[in-house]
DNA sequence: ATGGTCGTGGGACGA
């Protein structure tokens, strides 16, 4: 089966290239992040009538997750456990039931800028909410991976030009450490273990020239818990999605799993 | 140093 991570930037902006590459990709599992729709308001009967499900955690304006599936969805969860004021759309998780059941959870982590001040101090309070929530997926000991839009840079090779992210929340020591403390309890980044991973990117910045000049860094990332490890097949990112008509700013990410 | 580009929503703000 396949999985995907895809920050669409704004789900109605992206209806035609999304279901573009749903149709062309046909993932059975699609996790969304920066849908910027508010869940009452998010267009699920196009997705519907490809054959998917749709589970919703939303916004208005902005942040914003939900999960596609061809599957059937079961026991969703809205939210990132951890602090009961957090009012920001970033978590959605479930279970989809294929073969075997898997959890999987979708994710927006905050970006953190600018730096140093309270949407960095933000930033690194998820993280480690995000950590607790790892932790206790991985006692579980069953298939899941946490997959979307981390903001985090992990290594320089991760980056075309790293010297430009040095003092940016996406690449600063602290926000690399806390990921690595996450990737560290037992999961595979996915990519990573899989690919060369130097020279692929996922998000290029609609500014500057970014995509034509291949200024890119990779930032949306699959943790896989051994248990789906073991599953993994394949993983790759659709880089030519970001040469479409009104492309997202960031490209789909795709896990095969045997599963 | 500045502005460079998008999306949302109809003004800034976030990225």
């Amino acid at each position: 089966m396949l999985i995907a991570t895809f920050n669409v930037n704004g789900i109605n902006a992206r209806m035609k290239a999304l279901i573009d590459w749903l149709t062309q990709a046909q993932p059975d599992v699609a996790l969304l992040q920066e849908i910027k729709s508010a869940e009452e308001a998010f267009p699920g009967e196009p997705f519907r009538d490809l054959g998917y499900n749709v589970a919703v955690h939303g916004q208005k304006g902005f942040n914003g997750v939900a999960i596609l599936s061809k599957l059937q969805i079961e026991d969703v969860r809205r939210g990132l456990p951890g602090d009961g004021n957090d009012e920001q759309a970033r978590w959605i998780e479930a279970t989809v039931v294929n073969r075997k059941a898997i959890r999987v959870c979708c994710l927006y982590l905050p970006n953190g800028n600018p730096t140093p001040g309270p949407k960095y101090q933000y930033k690194l309070s998820w993280m480690e909410r995000l950590r607790l929530r790892a932790r206790t997926l991985l006692d579980s000991e069953e298939p899941a991976l946490m997959a979307g839009d981390y903001n985090v840079i992990p290594q320089a090779e991760d980056a075309a030009k790293p010297e430009s992210w040095e003092a940016d929340a996406l690449y600063l020591q602290e926000t690399r450490d806390a990921f690595r403390r996450i990737v560290n309890l037992g999961f595979t980044e996915a990519f990573r273990a899989r690919e060369q991973a130097h020279g692929h990117y996922t998000f290029w910045d609609y500014q500057g020239g970014a995509r034509r000049r291949n200024h890119g860094i990779r930032i949306d990332h699959f943790l896989l818990t051994p248990q789906a490890a073991d599953m993994m097949i394949g993983c790759h990112i659709d880089e030519h999605v970001r040469d479409l008509e009104k492309p997202s700013d960031h490209v789909p990410v795709v896990v095969e799993l045997d599963a």
